[in-house]
DNA sequence: ATACAAATTTAACCATGGTTAAAATAAAAA
DNA sequence: TTTTTATTTTAACCATGGTTAAATTTGTAT
């Protein structure tokens, strides 16, 4: 069994760019887990003496097969206790990712199977986030594309947020988005990358920060 | 927010006497825990310093009011995700108890209302102990008495049993012993302690061990 | 009252996962 | 190509919560 911080890291890293198994820097990994870069350093060599990490001095980390195993236990624990505190205990969009974080630790494998069970064995997390089946295996992903990116003139159905920041969730909420929202964008403003969208009747125009952290799918 | 070495330091406390606030002896706190004695002095010396527990050298320790009130938030969060987990998730008497343990300590004070909403305001856990409510009040307890000290030919009504021991809820749960079950004694062993009863038309021979962790009530 | 045994405390030590500050390396700009 | 800047690593340090072994205190017999 790891320790709460190295299942924090190898998630961190894996969080970096979820398929695609790219080296990651350092910093990227000090800002997510809000500690110094000296602690990241140390813990590379750690994790990476456990066969958990590929690690090249100056170079970033990758996480191994290995690794990857146990980023994807991280994970499935994480995504399947959002959904079931959402389905289950009624918490918000909000309220989840914090207790999640917490819980993702202390939930044994049988514990977590009795879970997924209990849910249906479902295929995405309530932020529209694929989840690892006990295998490890991730479900097909639908193709999205970033808010960011989208055409104006088009309407598109929200498939995926982006998790963690409380914040943001309950801004969303208020609004009014939520997954499979329809939206459609009315005018992309290229000075400060903001958005003016239409929804349920109502415009708002959504700023870059928030049209980068919202996938979507044609309706 | 305490640590969890901290948590369990107190709930160990509270446990050796559950109401009543007596000194607790070192020894029995190491074994509880699965620590050295030193542990157990540096440690007490650390939480008598935050006023959690009085301590005088060679004279074990006692929770300060203070460090009951913590004590009683841990047991609190034990007991309600013992009930959750057989309720919801319907594992068994010999399956929850290490799992709430871990959960104990990741269970915000938010979501361990929430579950307790959500099954009813619960005044006791599936062992039949009590549950502090959110202010840290323990229900009125039942009357109870040790198997131990059951009087030969009466019959009684289990009422409560002692979580901890995987193998001893097993072996419970194997021979059909359960919360309100009803038990005749029979005959009482003194070279052994051992009591030999009777259960729904079959005959037991329960020992020593086992009698010591079962509370009754008349029927 | 004294000696012995049991329980407890202290002392010295260790691993983990952090920190800050200085040194080294890599990347970018001149 | 050299210099400057940004990133990463190392070094020295710290708190936490453990350990074992030795010293001390307490309780129990003789």
């Amino acid at each position: 069994m790891l320790t709460i911080s190295k299942e924090n890291y190898l998630k961190a890293i894996y969080k970096h760019r979820e398929g695609e198994n790219l080296p990651v820097p350092a910093s990227y990994i000090a800002d997510e887990l809000q500690v110094s870069n000296a602690a990241i350093s140390k813990m590379a060599k750690t994790l990476s003496n456990k066969g958990l990490l590929e690690y090249q001095k100056h170079k970033g980390v990758r996480l191994t097969d290995e690794g990857e195993k146990f980023a994807l236990k991280v994970i499935r624990r994480h995504r399947l206790w959002e959904l079931f505190l959402i389905n289950v205990l009624g918490l918000t969009w909000a309220e989840v990712h914090d207790e999640a974080e917490k819980l993702e630790h202390s939930t044994s494998e049988f514990l977590i199977n009795k879970m997924d069970k209990f849910l249906g064995f479902p295929k995405f997390d309530p932020h529209g986030s694929p989840i690892p089946d006990r295998n490890g295996k991730l479900p097909e992903l639908p193709s999205v594309l970033k808010m960011s990116e989208c055409e104006a003139g088009k309407t598109y159905r929200v498939a995926r947020v982006q998790d963690g920041d409380s914040q943001l969730m309950k801004y969303l909420t208020r609004i009014g988005i939520n997954l499979n929202t329809e939206i459609t964008i009315l005018e992309k403003f290229s000075f400060d990358h903001s958005i003016n969208v239409e929804m349920k009747g109502h415009h708002y125009l959504l700023s870059e920060k928030v049209v980068d952290r919202i996938w979507v799918a044609d309706e």
